[in-house]
DNA sequence: TTGAGTGCAAACGTTTTGCATTGTG
DNA sequence: CACAATGCAAAACGTTTGCACTCAA
C-alpha cells in the first residue's frame, strides 16, 4: 500500500529552502501561493504582472529565479506550447498529466494515459534510453472551437 | 491498397507555389534543395548561415518567410525541443515520428508507435477534440550518455 | 554581520516587421 | 508592368545577467 502525504506547499518550500541552505523570503512566499490558487498555465510575464499589482516593487528577475528554482523543487512544471513560450503550472499533490491544446481558443485539456506511458517505457527501453521527463501534446480543435467552424 | 506517389519537392513546391499564385524564386528552390539534403534539426540560423556561405546576399528574413512557407505546404515541420528554439527537418516523403531528446549530447532519435497513436486517437475521440498534430517527446540519457556517466 | 536575495536596467538571442529595391509571371 | 519576393536594418519579444542595495539567518 502506498501513502502520500502531501502537505502544504508552503511547508514544502520552506523545508526545501532551508535543506539547500538559501532564505526564506516574502517573494518566495507570494509567488508559491499565487501558483498554488491559480489554475492554468501561466507565463513568467503573467505571474509577473498579477503578482505585481498585489505587490508594487516586485522585479521580473525574481520572478524568473523563484519559478526557476520551484521547478527544481518540483513545485511547478514548465510546460511549452505550440508558440514556444514557457508556461508554469502548480505541479505539487497533483499526477502527471498532459495536454490538448486547441489551436483557436487556446484551452488546455489535461489527458493521462498509463497504457501509453508503458508503451513509451519499452520503447525508450529498446534504445537503452533513459528518460527523465516527457511531453506529450496534441494540437487541434477543441468540442466548442469545433462545433462553431462546422456550423 | 493505399499507393503514395512521392514526387521530387522541388516539383511539389512549384506545384504549391502556383497553386497559391505566388512566385518561384531561386532562394525558394535553394532552401529546399538544402532542406531535403541536410539530415538533422536545424534552426532558422543554421539554415541561414549554411546557405549564406553558397549563395551570399541571402537574407535572414527570406529564410524566415520561405521556411514559415515550406511548413504550411508540408514539406517541413517544425520540432521544438526543451532549449525553446523552432528547429526545422524535411518532412516530405517521410513517416511521421517523434523524439528521444538527449539531454545531455543534443541528439534526437526517432521513434513511432502506432499503438500510441491509436490510443491517443481514441483518447481525444472520448473528449470531442479534433486533432490537428501532435508532437511526443521524451527528454532524458542517450544510450552513449548514460554509459558516460555511470562509470 | 554576511552573503543570499532583490529590483532595476540593460544585454542577449531569436523571431518578426517596415521599407525601398528587385525580379517573376 | 504589377505586385510578390527579397535583403537589409531595426524593432519586438521573451529570457537572462550585472550590479548596487536589502534583508533573512
Amino acid at each position: 500500500m502506498k501513502v502520500n502525504i502531501i502537505m502544504d506547499p508552503l511547508l514544502l518550500l520552506r523545508q526545501s529552502i532551508k535543506s539547500r541552505g538559501l532564505k526564506d523570503t516574502a517573494q518566495r512566499e507570494g509567488i508559491v501561493r499565487f501558483l498554488a490558487g491559480a489554475k492554468g498555465h501561466l507565463t513568467q510575464e503573467e505571474i509577473f504582472k498579477a503578482l505585481r499589482e498585489r505587490e508594487p516593487g516586485l522585479g521580473r528577475a525574481t520572478v524568473f529565479r523563484t519559478v526557476k528554482l520551484l521547478e527544481e523543487i518540483g513545485l511547478v512544471t514548465r510546460v511549452t506550447f505550440a508558440d514556444g513560450v514557457a508556461r508554469y503550472e502548480f505541479a505539487y499533490g497533483r499526477p502527471h498529466h498532459d495536454h490538448m491544446i486547441c489551436v483557436t481558443c487556446g484551452v488546455a485539456l489535461e489527458f493521462s494515459s498509463p497504457a501509453i506511458e508503458r508503451l513509451q517505457t519499452r520503447l525508450a527501453k529498446a534504445r537503452n534510453f533513459k528518460v527523465r521527463w516527457h511531453r506529450h501534446e496534441m494540437f487541434g480543435l477543441c468540442a466548442r472551437c469545433a462545433g462553431k467552424n462546422s456550423s
